[in-house]
This record gives C-alpha cells, sequence and structure tokens, in this order.
DNA sequence: TTGCCTGTTTACTATATACTTTACACAATC
DNA sequence: GATTGTGTAAAGTATATAGTAAACAGGCAA
C-alpha cells in the first residue's frame, strides 16, 4: 500500500541492527512498538498501511528518527499540529498557504526567528 | 456526535434561509452539496459525524463560509494544507509548533508580511 | 383534499483503518 | 537434534467513516 514509509523503517532497521547487534530485529522492534511481528513485516514490505500515529512515534524513538519525518513518510500529520491549526484556522490555514510557495531560505529565516522567540 | 459543526451550519443556513427565503432549505442545500437530506440532517443535529472534506467544501461554499473555518469545526484540515506539511515536515512542524505558542499579535505579523510577499 | 414541501426516523451498507491470531519454513545455537 | 530466533503467510476482527434508501408525519397552498 504505502512503499515508501516501509521500505525507509526497513533500511534504518537494518543499519541499526548492522551497528548494534542487539534489539533490532524485527520481532523485537515490534515488541516495542506494542504490534505484532506479523504487521511489522507487513508494513515494512509495504503490504500494509501504515501503523497509527501513536505507533509510529514510538517507532521513531526506537530508530532514533524524526516522528514528524516519519509521520510524514506515512502521509500523517501529529494531532498536535493538527489541534493547533485548528485552534486558529483562518490564520494557519493562510500562513501555510503563503509558506508552501515561499523558497527555503525564508522559511529557515523565519524558523529561525521563531526559534530565537522574536515576536 | 459532533454537536458543535452541526449547530453551526444550521444556524447559519436558517439565517440564509431567513433573508434570502429560497434556495436554503435543508433538502436543498443537501441536493447541492451532494448528499441525501437525511443525512444532511443527522448532521446538522450532531447525529452523525461530519461529512467528508468535498463534502464540508462544497457546503462551505454555499453557506458563504470559510472552508477552513467550517473543516476546522468538523476536526478537519484541508489536504492542501497537509500535503504542504509532509513535504517539509520538520520545517513545518518546528513552526506550528512555535506558532501556536505565540501571541495573536506575532502571527498576525506574519501572516501580513507573507501576504505581502516579503521574502 | 389532493399534492407538494418541510424535516426526521430507521435500517442498512460499503470501504478503510489498524490491527490480531495462528501457523509455517528456515537458520543458528546449545 | 531439540530449542530458540528469524521473517512471513493467511485469515479473521473491531471500529470508524461516510454515507444511502425508503418511509413517515406535519404544514400550506390551490
Amino acid at each position: 500500500m504505502n512503499t515508501e514509509f516501509g521500505q525507509y523503517v526497513r533500511q534504518r532497521r537494518l543499519e541499526l541492527q548492522a551497528v548494534r547487534r542487539r534489539g533490532f530485529s524485527l520481532r523485537q522492534v515490534a515488541k516495542a512498538m506494542g504490534v505484532q511481528p506479523s504487521f511489522l513485516s507487513k508494513v515494512e514490505r509495504g503490504d500494509s498501511g501504515p501503523p497509527s500515529e501513536e505507533k509510529i512515534k514510538r517507532l521513531a524513538h526506537i530508530l532514533g528518527e524524526d516522528a514528524d519525518v516519519l509521520l510524514a513518510l506515512a502521509g500523517k500529520v501529529s494531532s498536535d499540529l493538527r489541534e493547533a491549526i485548528i485552534k486558529r484556522p483562518k490564520l494557519f490555514a493562510e500562513l501555510i498557504r503563503q509558506m508552501k510557495d515561499a523558497p527555503e531560505q525564508a522559511l529557515l529565516r523565519i524558523a529561525r526567528e521563531a526559534r530565537e522567540g522574536k515576536w
């Protein structure tokens, strides 16, 4: 169903397995995520849709990946972001529509300003 | 299920019905939206979950409402916004998380700058 | 008083999401 | 050579989403 997410996860898991040697078998990762191995197997091979938001976040933690990136690969947006948008829909809708067409540089500048709390 | 969305829609529809006199019965609006009257009835009374994104957008157009606001009342985010976030997940995630805690003023300033294309 | 329009009720349906359970085959290990 | 660990396969399940279809009761208009 969604090959990209699964491929990415499998690759990352195998990399970790090669380096760490322990704790990154499909079964162990599945257990740590809170799903059955059969399900993670299907997910990694793109034979099933991606897991739920909650499970993806746990997986991101386990693999040392950015949760928002992993969610994005699964075609999802974190619920805290959704809620932020839903609280001020007009404002955020306008901002995001402007920013999606803005050059990378501008976004980085705004992100930096935001990080520094320049209100 | 979701009373707020339905209540808002019904109120707005009845207001329009009172002013325009024509075209805003539940049955007519349902037809224009592309759903059965029974479904819109349940939606307005909060007896059913809200319609799909597509139907909500048509409804917004019919009622002269902002689609993003109506979607927000239904607990949804427009798919074009979702896609924008998914394309640059780290950047947008950081921006939105900063902005959700920022004062209204700052958001308005950034929105204005965005509108004016100040990159 | 027939016919149309109003909203509503009841029962049903199709598809997607997010999984589980059980069992299998192969490899390494003890 | 029995056990443990590896990934995979097949089938089933629970819940949510997004509705439809058909019928019903009351108002109003000619």
